[in-house]
Order: structure tokens, then sequence, then C-alpha cells
DNA sequence: TCGACTGAAAGTGTATACAATTTTTGAATC
DNA sequence: GATTCAAAAATTGTATACACTTTCAGTCGA
């Protein structure tokens, strides 16, 4: 995607650190450490941190710096109406054109899910448990609905690691089991209905706690 | 959105430049001379580039610079499914709840697209069929959607306004009116139906006549 | 003790410098 | 005339320099 794999390592490691809750929203991001740390120069620190922002997951404030993105919980709600209304069509498409081989792919991945989960393994649960999504849209081929899901659930991300217990990940897992379920039994109407309320579950499980979770006190109390 | 005024500057001329198609597919985008040309180094021109890279309007090789794209028919059918994927659900979302004061709102903006049509403002009218769709989307409260949305429509442009016919322009005004009527009459499952075959008739007038224009040969040839 | 001021330190925003790569040019050769 | 090769020019990728803004510490005065 963009010619420099310098940055987008950066890029990465930023997104990785940023989604799996080693960098905590609203963490001031300086240049310069950063710079020093992947051991670069501030320029393509900068660069990396303007794809940052602009995948909604660092905000920029002018002449400030870069911090760690605090998503209101509004922002969460209309992320998770946007992926209601793609993951539902998505879904009943998928069951429409099905083939063994991609279900095969996505028992797969639910087993995957549970193994995570059972040995206690947070980053690896919580981006498997997004990845279940991706995986859909990618295996109905159409790559830019998988790339602008895959932005979407990491967005989320940033909330959901911020609220999501052992519990509530097991959930997921089981809704996903069954939603895999529909798909192979090709009925259409109970894999899009499971689907939509899975994701109703999800934002709901992160509404009802919406505690500020904050290690920065000046952020806080802004 | 981003902290520099002046990068922004950059990031909006280009985008338009190249969605009302004064900057072909193709075209190399030297470095130096959009430089020159902002009265700006480098520096902002390299910034502004990378985002453009993002949303996918241009994109860049390494080494060799960037390009505006070239999106293959293929990338435009996905683009195109996933908006109706959003569309088809936002529609109906609206029908549910849409206001007075919203209809009269699509109703303006119907007419001013009747407007520009008629007054053949090419650039104007493109802009105004695709900001029917975003102004849905912000009617319904949703800045992530909008914004998704926007930027959607903007990638297809760099395709539809290749192709699109004056006929083509007048055919998608007269469908939005037709879909604001159902809106109108609260007709939730004509008002669906009227948006999902509306995108289906921009995609296919796309498919259909898929010479690839270019006024570079090199690309041409590529 | 508290608050306002001041100067230093740190950090961001932009331009420039320079190395590395690609593209172009122009012979020289067949 | 077309092709190949090499040197020159242009362009990209990265680092550094510097001006300007914000942040912070310490001082002064009430």
């Amino acid at each position: 995607m963009d010619s420099s794999t310098a940055t987008r390592s950066i890029v990465d490691a930023l997104t990785k650190a940023i989604v799996e809750h080693r960098l905590h929203p609203g963490t001031k991001l300086a240049e310069q450490k950063l710079a020093d740390h992947f051991g670069v120069s501030r320029t393509l620190v900068r660069q990396a941190l303007f794809q940052l922002a602009q995948k909604r997951l660092i905000r920029m404030e002018p002449a400030r710096g870069a911090f760690v993105a605090t998503p209101s919980s509004d922002e969460a709600r209309q992320v998770f109406a946007v992926r209601r209304m793609i993951e539902v069509e998505m879904t009943r498409s998928l069951v429409r054109n099905v083939t063994p081989e991609q279900i095969k792919a996505l028992k797969e991945h639910v087993a995957q899910e549970k193994a995570a989960i059972s040995m206690g393994d947070v980053p690896g649960r919580t981006d498997l448990l997004g990845d279940f999504h991706v995986r859909i849209a990618e295996l109905m081929g159409n790559q830019v609905l998988a790339q602008l899901l895959s932005e979407l659930i990491s967005r989320c991300a940033l909330i959901t690691l911020m609220y999501q217990s052992t519990n509530a990940a097991e959930h997921s897992a089981e809704e996903h089991a069954e939603i895999l379920k529909a798909i192979v039994a090709k009925d259409e109407k109970l894999a899009v209905k499971l689907m939509d309320e899975h994701l109703k579950h999800v934002e709901e499980s992160l509404t009802l706690d919406r505690k500020v979770p904050s290690n920065d006190i000046a952020m806080a109390l802004a």
C-alpha cells in the first residue's frame, strides 16, 4: 500500500500496541521518543502518525502533538451501527454462496478462538474475535470490504478491549459458533438475525459500563 | 482532523482535482512540481500524498513516486457492492425515522441536482449526485457513516466521472427523485428497492463500456 | 500559600541537505 | 536505424536544521 516499508512497520507496531492496549487511550506520543525507540528520524515517525490519525487510532492537536484516541461512546455506537449495516448484508450474501471449503476455514477459525480463550491469551483472543468478521469479508472475495471492516474493527478494539471481560469474550465465541452453524445450515434468515444480535450484544456490553478508563489524571479531569 | 492546515488544503486541492478529473488516472504526481505549485516544501506535499494514498485516490510505488489511481473495474465493483450494503440499510433506517425537515432538505438537494444538470455543469452535477448519498448519511446523525460513504464515493468518482454521460447523470437524478418520493410516502420496501436498483444501475453503466482511458501511452501499454 | 510572571527546556511545523534510486540522454556499436 | 551501455539529470527516501509554540520550573510579589 504505501511506498516505504520503514513507515509501514512503524504504523503496524503502533497499531498493534494501541489495539492491544499496551498504549492507553490519551497517552501522548512524542515524536522524538518514538523516533529514538524505532531508531529512525522524526520524519518517518511523523508519516506514521499521520496515517494513524487518518485511521482514527490517534488524534493530532495542532502544535501539541499526537495522542492515542479516546473514542466517545457516541462514536463507538456509530461505528457499531455501520458494522451492523455492513455485516448483516455480508452474512446474507455469504449464506447464499458459501462453499464447503469456506465452511471448513470458518470452523477452524472458531476452534482457534476457543483455544485462545481457554488459554487466557487476551491479545490473541481479541485479535481472533475481530478476525472472524474480517475473515468472512475476505471469503466473499471483496478486498475493499475486508479492508474497510478491518479498519472499523481495529477502531472498535480501542474500546472493546477496554471493557471486554473474559466472560464477554466467551460469549462472543459462542455466538460466532452459532452464526457459523446457521451458515452451514444455509438458514439465511437465522444467520442474519444472529449476526445482527451478536453485534448488538457486543455493543451493549460496552455502553453498560461506561467508566472512563485513564491512567492520565490530566485527561480524566479534562 | 489533522493538525496542519497547509497539508489539509493540499489534500483537498488534489482530491478535488482528481475527483473532478482534471488530473487523469495514471498521471505522475512529482513532488517538487507540486511543491512549487503550492509554494511549499516537499515535506508538506509528501504528507498530503501519503494521505491520498490511504484514501486510495493515488497509488505510490517505491522510489518511483505517486500516480493518480486507476481503479480496476473489479475494484469498482467491490466498492459498489459495499455501497449497496451500506446504503440499502441506511435507506431503510431513514424511512423509519424521517422528519419533515429532512424531507425538505432532500427535496432541495434534488432540485439543485436538476439545475446543475440542465445547466451543463459537469463537475457540479457529479458533486451533487454523490452528495445526495452522503447527505442521507448525515441526516441519520452518524458521522462515521457519512465520512465512510464520502470516501467510498470519491473513490468511485474516479471511475464514474470517467464514463458517466449526461444521459446517465439525468437518469441518476431522476432515480434520486423517485427514491425521495418513496421515502416521503414512508414506503420502506419500495425505497430500499429503488436505492438498491439505483446503485446497480450506476454500477452497470460503468462495466458496460470498459475502455481504458489514458492519455499516457506508457500506462496504456503497461 | 497562592497565583501570576519569566525564562529555559522540550516539542512541533516546515524547510533544506544529502544519499540512494530511477529516468533520461547521448554516444558508440552492430 | 535500432540497441546497448554509461554518465548525467532528475526524483525519491531519510536525516537534520531551525523557527515557532507549548510546557514547565522557579521566582517574585501579594
